[in-house]
DNA sequence: TTTCCAAGTTAAGCATGCCTAACATAAAAG
DNA sequence: CTTTTATGTTAGGCATGCTTAACTTGGAAA
């Protein structure tokens, strides 16, 4: 097993893998971490010579199948505890991912794999973000739209909300408006552009400025 | 804040005092985590020059008020968790421990009160140790007996199971014998020794053996 | 009382992971 | 092409927390 610092380092290299392409410099890595280009350059000499990456001087790194192996494990962990502290424990938005920072570091496969379980194998993270599985698989992203763009009389699953303000998260979830919860678009409304939907049998109105927000996927 | 080593001294030479009383010995302390003399002896001097605690050379160490303040804030965080795992999660009380011991270091004041609140602010861990309050106040241990001695028409809370194998947990949870369930004694069969117990309006009956692990205490 | 030994301390050294400062390189500007 | 500059690397140093080996110390045994 690497050290925390050693899968921070993986885990950013990925995401910035993801985000950018192709090989990732260091210095692109010490901006990241917030820490110095001299710590990354060493760093990457030792995941280097440690199997999880490739580096070659001045031309960045790139992951191995092992060190690909370890940043989605460190994912996974980060997005579940995320998911389970918003539904399970009521933290807010604004409080998990620096929360999920630490414990991604301090828990083992059983104890992940209860939460996922626990959590009935969630495909994505409040921010809309994909959890790689136990096999470190990662689901497809489904097409998304925002609720105002939805279509009367078809049936959605609540991906994510665009805002994070506790306000707004705790305004939708007073509706049972959860992540991940199925609802049917009844009305829109034109001359406001107001929306009404069904959460289990149960009609709500919600306001532009709310629905433009909240992004949906079809459902079947 | 102090490192994850200094909580886990802190936390030990707590518990070496409540266990052997007066001041603890730099090789107890080593002893209990598993580290050489010299290291502790060094820490002592540092964690004394912190406020943490008194040392004096040959003599031991201390806890001072600050230094007791963080010992009981970790072993309340320890203790929690134990308890989560267990109760939410549905691991086995022989995992909670190991994983507890590295979760009490990474979790923060409104996690930790956020878990307390929705295990309903639990006074005793599973294995009957008292969790500390939000501000360190250390609930009283009740009177303990095993489910042998309880007596006839009353009222019980499980307290504690003395066997910690999942086999004999997982039956007791069958039977909803979980932990801080409250239980009334109907019947003790004196040709074997078992006990019929009332569990939610439900008898179940207990066999001596199974009987003599469980710890309860008593109620009104 | 002196001796001896277990308990405890100090010294020196190592691994990790960071820093600053000095240096090297590649690529852009001239 | 050369020069400049931004990007990246190496060297040296420091804090933390551990080790082994050498040393004190205080109290029990003689
Ligand atoms: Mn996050
Ligand atoms: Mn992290
Ligand atoms: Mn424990
Ligand atoms: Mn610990």
């Amino acid at each position: 097993m690497p050290t925390i610092s050693k899968e921070n380092y993986l885990k950013s290299i990925y995401s910035l893998n993801l985000t950018y392409g192709e090989s990732v410099s260091t210095s692109q890595v010490a901006m990241k971490l917030e820490i110095t280009n001299a710590a990354t350059s060493e760093m990457a000499r030792k995941l280097a010579k440690q199997g999880y990456l490739h580096y070659e001087k001045y031309k960045g790194v790139e992951l191995t199948e092992k060190g690909r192996k370890i940043a989605l494990q460190i994912i996974r962990r980060h997005r579940l505890w995320e998911v389970f502290l918003i539904k399970v424990l009521g933290l807010s938005w604004s409080e998990v991912h620096d929360e999920a920072e630490k414990l991604e570091h301090n828990t083992s496969e059983e104890l992940i794999n209860k939460i996922d379980k626990h959590l009935n194998y969630p495909e994505f993270d409040p921010h809309g973000h994909p959890i790689p599985n136990e096999k470190g698989e990662i689901p497809q992203m489904p097409v998304l739209v925002s609720l105002l763009e939805a279509t009367v009389g078809k049936n959605y699953k609540i991906f994510r909300v665009a805002d994070e303000s506790s306000e707004l998260i705790e305004y939708l979830t007073k509706l049972n408006l959860f992540l991940y919860q199925d609802i049917k678009i009844i009305e829109k409304l034109s001359f406001d552009n107001s929306i009404i939907v069904q959460v289990n049998g149960t009609n709500h109105s919600l306001s532009e400025k709310v629905a433009e927000k909240v992004s949906v996927s079809i459902l079947k």
